[in-house]
DNA sequence: CTTTATCGTTAGCTTCTTCTAACGTTAGTG
DNA sequence: CACTAACGTTAGAAGAAGCTAACGATAAAG
């Protein structure tokens, strides 16, 4: 969680994230977006993906990178426990993966 | 949004945050917590205060320091972003505010 | 008003982070 | 094999962040 804390709190991380949040994009395409060199960009995915908030797969000489919203969980967890108690954490947790379940369900 | 993630992602930090989540301490027995100074402590204070994630109220001269979960609101909202679409985002807002709200019943 | 207690602020040092420029790698193409 | 395309990696510079030591501020007590 500490990693994905740490990833997060660049901008321009948070950005990158948005970019693949709902589509596969590769590296190259992602650095367009930015005004920093793509050098630059392939280092934040590089700790996005050390966080596991990014997946990485390889197509031929390409990379494609997506969001992991996975990798996000435990940091929700953590963030919940400044909000409610222990007993109202474990009731969230057991409702956010009934909900992940039936949106899994509707998809398949 | 941004100086909340960014004051959450140093470790000491979190553990400050910990310390004054149920309890209202002073700032020099938070410090004693720590095998860092107490100038230290208080420049973290400093941090978190801004980033809206603890308050701070005086007596005498002593400075008390508590959890402000609210500040971590617009934190998990975004985080939700990354987990479900817009309108399951409204939908889980509304059931916490709903549980906010019992919970505050309960202690009144 | 002096003294003590509690805490914040600042200067300067050190370490971490981010960036660019140059180079290395890997997978296709002809 | 030579060549290109798409990336990653590394070295080094620049800036940000965290820490300590010294100093300043404020409130209570005597």
């Amino acid at each position: 969680m500490d990693a994905a804390i740490r990833a997060l709190a660049e901008p321009r991380r948070r950005e990158i994230l948005e970019l693949v949040r709902n589509s596969e994009l590769p590296a190259g395409e992602i650095a367009t977006h930015f005004d920093v060199t793509r050098p630059a960009i392939s280092q934040h995915l590089h700790v996005l993906r050390d966080a596991g908030l990014v997946s990485e797969r390889r197509d031929g000489t390409r990379r494609l990178y997506r969001a992991r919203p996975e990798g996000l969980t435990e940091l929700r967890r953590y963030l919940d426990t400044f909000w409610d108690g222990p007993l109202e954490q474990l009731k969230h947790a057991a409702e956010r993966e009934q909900r992940s379940r039936n949106r899994g369900a509707e998809r398949n």
